[in-house]
Order: C-alpha cells, then sequence, then structure tokens
DNA sequence: TATGAATGAGCATTCATTCAT
DNA sequence: TATGAATGAATGCTCATTCAT
C-alpha cells in the first residue's frame, strides 16, 4: 500500500513534470513564433518528446496554448494581489502594476498578444475544444468560463486599485470600471504597437511614461 | 479617338471596379476569419470570381492583403488630414481623431489588428514578398520603406496637433512624441481588447472616456 | 541488448523495403508517364501510400526521381565492372555490355530517357534542389557532382575496355574516348529511337546488329 | 471580282504570314524551353499576338508544336533529296547528310529532341489532338499518319543511299534497311548525349568521327 | 508509457483554353 | 479580326492528429 502510494506518487509527480517540460517549450517556441507558424514538431523537438508523446500529455496544440495562457493568467492574478496588498499608496501600486505587467508581456510576447489580439487563431484555437468542426463552425467560439473568470479577477483588481484611490481622495471621481479599462488598454495599446516603431523605449521609460498620462493627462491646468 | 479614349477609360474602370470588388470581398473576409483562416477559394467566392481570376489582379494573398492595409492607410492618412485643418482647438481635434479611428477600426476590424498586431501572420505575409523561403527564414521580415512612411504620416499628424496644443497653452509641455504613442496606445489598446470584454462601449461613450483620461488622467489635483 | 538490435535491426530494415517500395512505384509511373505526368497522387496510390507518408520519405518529387537515377547507375555500374573483369576478348566483353545495356534500356524505359534526353524535365527537377525559384532561373541547372561521377565512371568503363582491346590488338588504334562516345550514342541512339519505327528488333537482333556495326568498325583486320 | 480575289488574296497571304510568324516565334520558345517550360504567354509575347489570336491560328498548343515538326521534316526531305540527287559517292553522300543532320539537330535543338525523345511531352500532344481526354486516356497514342509517312520517306532516303553504294561496290552488303536505322541511331544518339558530356565536338570533328566509323564499319574492303 | 510512422484534409498557385467585346 | 479578361482543373506540398508497436 504504502510502496504503491509512492510509486503512484512519483509517477503523478514525474507526469506532471513533462507537461510541465512541454509546456515551457512550447511556451518558448509559441513567444517566438506565435501560434500558426509554431508546429507541433517545433514543440516536440524543443521539449525532447516526440510528438505523440504530445498528445498524451494534451489533446491538442490549442489545448497546450490555452494551458499556457490559463497558467500565465494564474501568476499574474498571484501577482497582482501581491502588488494589491503592498502597502503603499495607490498610485504606487499603479506604477508597480505597470511595470509588473510590461515585465510580464515582455516576457511572454507572443503569448499573450494571441490571446488578446490574434482572433484568427483564437478561432482556430477555440474551435477545436468544442466540436464544432463542422463547415459553417463559428467564427464566434465560447471563451472557456474558467478563462473568463480568471480575467475578470485580474481586471478586478486593477478596478480596485483605482477604487481605493478615489476612495482615499488620491484620484479623481471617475469610474473605476472605465478607469480601469482604459489602464489595460493603454498598457496593452502601448507594448503591442506593430510593426512600425518609431521610437524604442526602455522598462522604466514606459513605466513613467504611462504612469504619467494615467495620472496626469496632457491638459494643462485642471479644475480645481 | 474620342470613341477609343471613352472605350479605354471605360475598360480601365472596369479594370478598377473588379479590382475594388476583389478588394472589398478579401477585406470581408479577412475581416471575419484572419489572414490565415481565409483561404483564396474564401474570396474567390464573395468576389464571384474565379480564383484564377485573382490572380490576375493579384500576385499572391499576401499582396492583397498588403493592398487593402496600403489603401486604408491612405484613407486614413487624408481624414486625419482634413481633421488637422479645421478651425477648432486642440482638444477638439483629438476629440475627432478619436472618434474617426474608433470608426475606423470598426470598419476595418480585424484587417487593421492583423496589420499591427498579428506578428505571425505579418511574418507570413512580408515573407512571400521577399525570396524568404529558406528554412531558416527570417522572422523579422522588413516592412515595405512606403508602409513605414505611411505609418509615419499618420503618426506625424497626431504628434502635430499635440505640439499645436502645446505651443498655445492648452496642453501641458509634454514630449508631443510620446504623447502621440501614448495616444495612440490607447485607442488601440481599447478597440482590441481581447475576446474577454466586461463592458461594451458605445462609439460616442469611448470618445469620452479616452478623451477624458488622455485630457485629464485620474489624478485628482494636479501640479499648478 | 540483442534484442533491441534485432528490433533496431528490423525497423530498419523495413523502413528501406518502404523506401524501395516507394521507388519501384515511382519507377513504374515514370517509366509509363514521364515525369510531368506522373503525380504524387500516382505514385502514392501505386505505392499503396498517403500522399504525405511520400514525403517522409522523399524531399520532394524530383528527389524521387534523382534517388532512381541514381541507384539505377549504381547497379549499372556494378554490372558493367562484372563484365570488365570476366576473362574474354574485348569484343566479346562489348558484345555483353550492348546486351547488358539494351536490357538495362528496357528495363528503365523512360527513366533513363528522362535523365539521358528530356531536357526539359531535368531542369525542372534539378531546379528544385536548389532556390533556384526565381522567374529568370537557369535553363542550366547544374547536374549534382555525384551523378557526374557516377556517369564517367560508366563511360570509363566502356573506355578501357575498348583500349584493352586496342592494346591487345583486337581493335584498330582509334581513339578509345572518342569509341566509348561514338558505342553510347549508337545505343542510346538505338534503343531511343522515338515514336515512328519502321521495324522492332529483339535484344539478340539488336545485340548482333550494333555489335556488327561497331566492332567492324574497329576491328584492325577485317574479312577479306 | 477581280478586286474581290485580291482582296481575299492579300488577306489569305498575310493569314498565312502570321501563322509563319507565330510558328517561327514558337519555335525558337520551344527550341530553348522543351515543351512543357514553354507557356503560351512565352509564344504570344514572342510573336508579338495576343494568347488569344494564336487560338484563331492553332486550335491548341500541341498543333503549333506538331506544325512545327511537320514543316522541319518537310524541310529536312527535301535537303536529303538534294544530297541524294547529287552526283557523288554514295560514302561522300553519308558525309554530307551526317553533317546535314548535325546542323539540323543544331538549329532544331530541342524541337527535335522533344519529339524523337520525350515520350512524356509527345503524350500530351498527341493525347489533346485526338479526343482521349479521359481520365484512362491511352499512354500510346497515334503518331498522326502523315508525319509517319514524312519520317518514312527520310528514312528511305538514306536506305537508298546506302543501298546505292551497296549495289555500286562501295559497301558491304548488310542490310541497308538495317544500316539506316543504326545510322540514324548513331546520329542522333551522338546529338542528344545528356546532361553529362565529357567532351565536347565540333561540327566537323562530329562528321569526321561517325563517319569514320560509320564508314568503316560497312565499308567492304578495309586497311589492311 | 513512449514513439516512429502514417495519414487526410487543406491550400496557394499555375496554365491551357474559352469568352465577350 | 484581334484581344484582354476569365476560368476549371490540376498539382506539389504541409501539418495536426492518429496508429501500431
Amino acid at each position: 500500500m504504502v510502496k504503491k502510494d509512492l510509486r503512484t506518487e512519483r509517477k503523478l509527480r514525474r507526469l506532471e513534470e513533462n507537461k510541465i517540460a512541454i509546456i515551457q517549450a512550447a511556451e518558448k517556441i509559441f513567444a517566438q513564433k506565435g501560434y500558426t507558424l509554431t508546429g507541433m514538431d517545433d514543440i516536440a523537438e524543443e521539449a525532447q518528446f516526440s510528438k505523440a508523446t504530445l498528445y498524451r500529455y494534451f489533446k491538442s496544440k490549442s489545448e497546450i496554448f490555452l494551458e499556457i495562457i490559463f497558467r500565465s493568467f494564474e501568476e499574474s492574478k498571484k501577482n497582482m494581489m501581491v502588488i494589491q496588498k503592498e502597502s503603499m499608496s495607490a498610485e504606487d501600486k499603479l506604477k508597480e502594476v505597470i511595470s509588473y505587467i510590461i515585465s510580464y508581456y515582455r516576457k511572454k510576447q507572443n503569448i499573450a498578444r494571441i490571446f488578446m489580439l490574434e482572433k484568427g487563431s483564437m478561432i482556430k484555437i477555440l474551435r477545436s475544444g468544442t466540436e464544432e468542426k463542422l463547415p459553417h463552425a463559428s467564427l464566434h467560439p465560447r471563451i472557456p468560463a474558467n478563462f473568463k473568470t480568471k480575467m475578470e479577477e485580474i481586471s478586478r483588481i486593477i478596478r480596485e486599485i483605482i477604487q481605493e484611490g478615489i476612495d482615499n481622495g488620491e484620484f479623481r471621481n471617475v469610474d473605476a470600471q472605465d478607469a480601469s479599462v482604459v489602464f489595460g488598454a493603454m498598457l496593452r495599446g502601448f507594448y503591442f504597437r506593430g510593426p512600425v516603431r518609431i521610437k524604442e523605449y526602455s522598462k522604466s521609460d514606459i513605466t513613467e511614461l504611462l504612469h504619467g498620462f494615467f495620472l496626469y493627462g496632457i491638459k494643462k491646468n485642471t479644475r480645481a
């Protein structure tokens, strides 16, 4: 019994290790080449497994991708919660959030981009989850519920930080929900600027810049 | 003579009309399905032409896409120039720019998104232009010069409007270049929010919202 | 260990068998229809494999073809060497060579013909090896070095047999090099006579005929 | 009436001129690129006509090709007849024939090669003549009767020259028919030597060489 | 379990030929 | 008549996924 438990446990641990190895390999390649350009061969080679083995751990290419996304959301959420709980002004928290998200985008490169911005890829990815293989397969497949939840949790943390700033008088009395959307938009839009870039910014540049604009706007003399 | 001219002219017009018909068909499908998922068959069917005919008008699928983008940039630039020249405050001009760009994004849907945000697709598209069919083909193909130019022109218009506001005392003395980048980021990031959306906004909502945040920030009482 | 070796060996053998099966299927179809008219579908069907499987064994249609040619050259060379080493007069060796080559042509049908005589096909085949996909792609692609070598080896054997005959007084003192070229020309020209044939010859007819004409052309002292 | 005749005649002449222009253009391109690699576009461009116009003069690409071949056979035959009728020894006539055929091959390049040696192309060409468009279309389409006739006429001339030599004691008492086949084989085989050539020969080299080998093979009493 | 091998479905592109003016 | 435009039918090749051991 004990023996068996240990054995089972060991086996489970090994399975999880392999799964993680695959995820990391896939993450690396997806980040470099995006979803479409990444082949199962590439992932298999990077993970040092055979292609068929990938399918023992994941049902499909898209499942690998979704798993990556989901794990990265969890990580994000944890980190955002840590920031939220720190004892500092809401303004400083936002600054830290900016800094963190920029690092995060930088690390995840195409991964985040694809999830948030590549509709075509996401259609493919989400389709293969459901059984909508029909020719008239929906162009608007549903996001799995747990993803939605996770994203909403992240969004809520930002909203709460802003609300905290409003409540304690740091910020104007804006709609915290709207503000969090704009905040996210700024970061996302800034980081994913497309192939033509007039100027490059360092992480601290970006943090200062976005913090400055989000906090103060560009208008000269503001309301009292 | 006159007759011949007329005939030639008519013929040329018809060609241009066909080309536009193809572009519009392609635009529609690309917008729905993204670059990769769109097949030449789809475009041909939508355009009511045979697939082979597409190739009389365009050298390749990617050429169609690039043509769409380029034309849309030209249109954008023209409209932005009109706004720039109107006689109103810089603030109002920015508001109009927001409004225009949101309409533009809405109309072009995935098209703009693909160009700006889908690295994988763009790699494919740009690769097929050059002869980089080798296995080690670059993951960073060059954007054609005319595209760069066009995008820079658009970017410059926004910068100039902001600079105008700074010069005439409407805006704080920020770096106009940086501000224009942030401005673009906000719009882009807002419009392309990814598949999980907590709340939907109307065009006028968006205009007000972004205008408000960009102009005023969220900080309560600002510096002198 | 032994077991593993056996298994590996068996596997390797199976792979080689499959490769050969594909080659034979391809050879059959190429022989019937020539290079251009033969599709990968045809080969796949004949080989009882899926089209995709062909691409596990060969990089391209042209690679299949080149492999066929190369193997057939190797086989030829071996057989010619055997003949060369037999203990008989040079005259008889030549007779055997004629007989062998005619059998060989008969077996390989279009295969040999294509390589030696279909410039258009060979251009296509050799082009796809290099990356000359440009519109101005050369009309004179290079033959791979190993092919040249192999052909030269075959040619040399014939030359040596002739030289042997010259040295031992069987033949006139002709240029062995030239003679071998003419010898090859006769065989090739005879076998590949084009679509209009006035008379058909059996293998032994041909052997006698060509032997007669070629030999009595170079034989030192002829009949009275 | 007279007027109409003239007009008709002029028209006919113009038609024939155009046809010849097309044939010459096609001949040039076919000679360079072979049958498969030559497109109707290429021919049209070279002939300075539109592609559609080509189809007013010829039913198909293959018809153009066959017309070229046929005309070239006629020309050949005429020239061979001239040689035949000259007053010289049979041996010298054969020498002239060799010289002429080599020039001819050189001029026609791929044209002659294709007809005589490219089975695949000829299948295509001859198929489109008949209505054998079915999937199981014959791999052995029939050569048109007039082609056969023309080729046989050419072959007969050579045979007659050889027979003449036999009759007047210049040549051994070989089978003239067989000898003419071997003679043709030698020429054809020599000229179309495939892509790997160990040595190049000038026209006079070739003439001497082949003459030497062929003649001294059939000559009655040879040198001591 | 792990994997090498096999595959079906798809896709951009080409080209001889026909159509409409 | 001459032609620019349009097309149907092919075809080589790729890739996520499944099979057999």
